[in-house]
DNA sequence: CTGTTAGCGCCTTCAC
DNA sequence: GTGAAGGCGCTAACAG
C-alpha cells in the first residue's frame, strides 16, 4: 500500500499542503478556519494518513527524539529510571511526544562512542547517559557541543554535566551508621566494580562512617567484577576466609546481596544470625525474599523527574542555566540485618 | 557548533556533493577513484563530518531503523532476545547497521496501537513484535501493510505473520513426564496470564500430558495475575488450600517459580521435599539458588536468529517466502525437583 | 570516474 | 485564513 503524502492528501481535499501542515500540527492549528481544520483532520484520520516525522525532523531541525546511553538493560532500577524519566518527558500533552533511542554499553568505551555516533547521526535532540563512566568523558563532552547531555544514576568526576543523582555516598553511610546502632563491631563491602561512580561513593559514604564510629573495616575488600547475583554468590568464600571474621556485610546492590546470600544458605548459614547484609536498590526481589532484605531505596522518581526536566528544559534553551542535583535515598531496614 | 553538512564538505575539497556521498556509503565506495575516495574519507573523519541519516532516510526511503515491542522491559528473557537479535541483524559488517526503536507496551492494546503509529511515522524498516496479544491482531495486520511485522516469542492464535516461536506446549510437556518420571500423582500449575498465547501453550501441554499419563491435575487452577515472583508468592495460600494437596508445581516462569519458593521458606516448608518446583526460562536466577531450580530453558539464541532472518529477509524482500518456526526448549533438571 | 539535476515529504516564510 | 515557493541534507538517475 502507497503511503498517501501530504501533497496527495491536500489535493483530494482541494486545499493547499500548507494548510493541511497546519491543520494538523499542534501549535498552529489556531491559524485555520475551525470548519476546515475538522474536515482536514477527519479526511486525515479517514484515509490512515501518517505525517513522515523524517522529513519533518529534516525540515525543522528536531527529530523529538532522545537518545539513551544505558550500560545493562537486565537492570531493574536502570529499567525503572528510563520508564520514569519519559513518563515525565511525554506528560506534558502540549508538547509532541518522545521518541527514545534505547541503546545498551555494556560498559565499553567503544560501544559507547559508536553508540553515541549514532544518535547524533539521527539527530537526536538530546542525549541521557545512565551509564557514564570516566572513559566516556570526552566522548561526551564531544556530544555535549552538539546536543545537550543530561548525566543521570552516574556522575563523571570532574567534569561537569547537568545531572540527576542519587547521594551514594549518603546512602552508604545510612547503612554503616545502621551498623553500628546495631552494634556490629567488624563489617565489610561486597563492592561492585569501581569503573562507575556510584559504587566508589557507595563504598566512600560506608568508609567514612566506620572510621568516626570506630568500626573495623576488614582490611581485605571483597570487588565483585560485576555487580549481579552470580558474582555476589562467588564472594562468599572470600569473606568466610577473612579474619576477624565479619558480622555484617554492606553489599553494593541487591542482586549481589542475594548472591551472598544464597551462597550462605547453601551453606547452611542463617541471616541475619550468622551474617547480617543490607544491599542497595530496594528492587521488588528485596521484598519477596523470605527473609526480607534491609536496603536502600533509590530515589528513582525524583532522580528521573529531575533528569527529564533537565532535558526539556535544555532542549528548549540550550542555554538554560540549570541546576545539577543529588537526590537523598533512604535506608529500608528490613530481616535481614 | 554548527553542525558540518555534506555540500560544505565538498566545497572544501573541491568535489560535487554527490561524490563525497559516493565516498563515503558502503555500496557505492568503489565507483570513486581510490585516491580521491581516502582523501575524501580523511577529510570527512578529521572534520568529524556525520552524514545526517534522517535526510538519508527522507531520500532512500529506508530507515535502517526497526521498532520493537516489548511487554515489559524488567524481563531477562525478553531483553536476552532483543539483544541476540540486534547481534545478529549486525553481525553482517556489509550492510549498515540498524537502529533498535525499543517501547514497552505493558501488554495494553492503547499503547500498542500508539507505538505503532509512532514507528510508522518514524518509517521503521520493520516491526518485530515480542508482545503480541490477540486484542492487537487488527493493529498489526494493519501494520503489516506497511511494513514487514515478525513475531517472536509470542504467537497469535489465528494469525499469519511471518514468526520466531518456542514451543511452549512441547515445554509444558516436557516438564509434566519428568513429574511422571519421578512418580508424582498429584500435581498444580501456577498459571500466567493467558493473554499472551505462551502461558496458555505451556499449560495447554502440560494438562494434555498430564491426561496421557494419568497424573491428576487439581481441579483448582491457580492463576497469578502478572508473572512476576510477587505474584507467585501470593498464590502458595491457595496451592496449600486445594485438596488433595499437589505435590509438585509447574510454575509457568521462573520469578513465578521464585516466589512461590520465597512463600515456602517463610512457612519452614522445604523444596523438593514438601514440594517440587520446576520453572519456565532458565534464567540467572534459577542457577543462583541455593536449591537450584529445575526449569526449561527457553531458545533463546535459535528463536533471536531466526527472528533476525526473518527481518533481515523481508526488509531485502518484502515478497520473500518466509517460513515460522518453532524452537524446541529443553528441560534442566536441578534440585528442586 | 565525476558532475549536474532533481526530488524524497514536510514546514516556514512571505504574500495576498 | 489560505496559497505559493523554497529548502532542510542527502542520494539516485542521467550525462558526459
Amino acid at each position: 500500500m502507497a503511503r498517501l503524502n501530504m501533497r496527495e492528501l491536500a489535493l483530494k481535499l482541494g486545499v493547499d499542503r500548507a494548510t493541511v501542515s497546519r491543520a494538523l500540527s499542534n501549535d498552529k492549528a489556531h491559524l485555520v478556519a475551525p470548519a476546515t481544520r475538522e474536515r482536514i483532520r477527519q479526511a486525515a484520520g479517514a484515509a490512515g494518513y501518517r505525517p513522515d516525522l523524517t522529513a519533518a525532523t529534516l525540515r525543522r531541525g528536531r527529530s523529538h527524539t532522545v537518545g539513551i546511553l544505558v550500560s545493562d538493560l537486565g537492570n531493574e532500577t536502570f529499567i525503572d529510571v528510563i520508564r520514569t524519566i519519559f513518563r515525565h518527558l511525554d506528560a506534558r500533552s502540549d508538547a509532541p511526544s518522545i521518541t527514545p533511542l534505547i541503546a545498551e554499553t555494556l560498559d565499553h568505551p567503544d560501544a559507547t562512542r559508536r553508540l553515541i555516533h549514532t544518535f547524533l547521526s539521527r539527530r537526536v535532540d538530546a542525549i541521557i547517559s545512565l551509564a557514564s563512566t570516566e572513559a566516556d568523558t570526552a566522548i561526551l563532552q564531544d556530544a555535549a557541543r552538539e546536543v545537550p547531555v543530561v548525566l543521570a544514576i552516574r556522575a563523571i568526576a570532574g567534569a561537569v554535566f547537568p545531572s540527576a543523582l542519587c547521594d551514594d555516598r549518603a546512602g552508604g553511610a545510612m547503612v554503616a551508621t545502621h551498623f553500628a546502632e546495631r552494634g556490629h563491631k567488624i563489617v565489610c563491602q561486597v563492592q561492585g566494580p569501581p569503573l562507575s561512580a556510584t559504587f566508589k561513593n557507595r563504598a566512600l559514604g560506608f568508609s567514612e562512617v566506620c572510621a568516626s564510629r570506630s568500626i573495623v573495616e576488614t582490611p581485605q575488600r571483597i570487588f565483585a567484577e560485576t555487580a549481579t547475583s552470580a558474582a555476589g554468590k562467588r564472594t562468599l568464600d572470600a569473606l568466610l576466609a577473612i579474619s576477624p571474621r565479619p558480622t555484617a556485610i554492606f553489599a553494593h546492590n541487591d542482586a549481589l546481596a542475594l548472591g551472598v546470600i544464597e551462597a550462605m544458605r547453601h551453606r547452611g548459614l542463617r541471616c541475619p544470625e550468622d551474617l547480617a547484609i543490607v544491599g542497595f536498590n530496594n528492587t521488588q526481589l528485596s521484598r519477596i525474599l523470605a527473609v526480607p532484605l534491609s536496603t536502600v531505596d533509590y530515589p528513582v522518581e525524583e532522580v528521573s523527574r529531575h533528569a527529564g526536566e533537565l532535558v526539556r528544559n535544555l532542549i528548549a534553551d540550550p542555554s538554560y542555566r540549570f541546576e545539577s542535583r543529588l537526590f537523598t535515598p533512604s535506608l529500608i531496614v528490613r530481616a535481614s540485618s
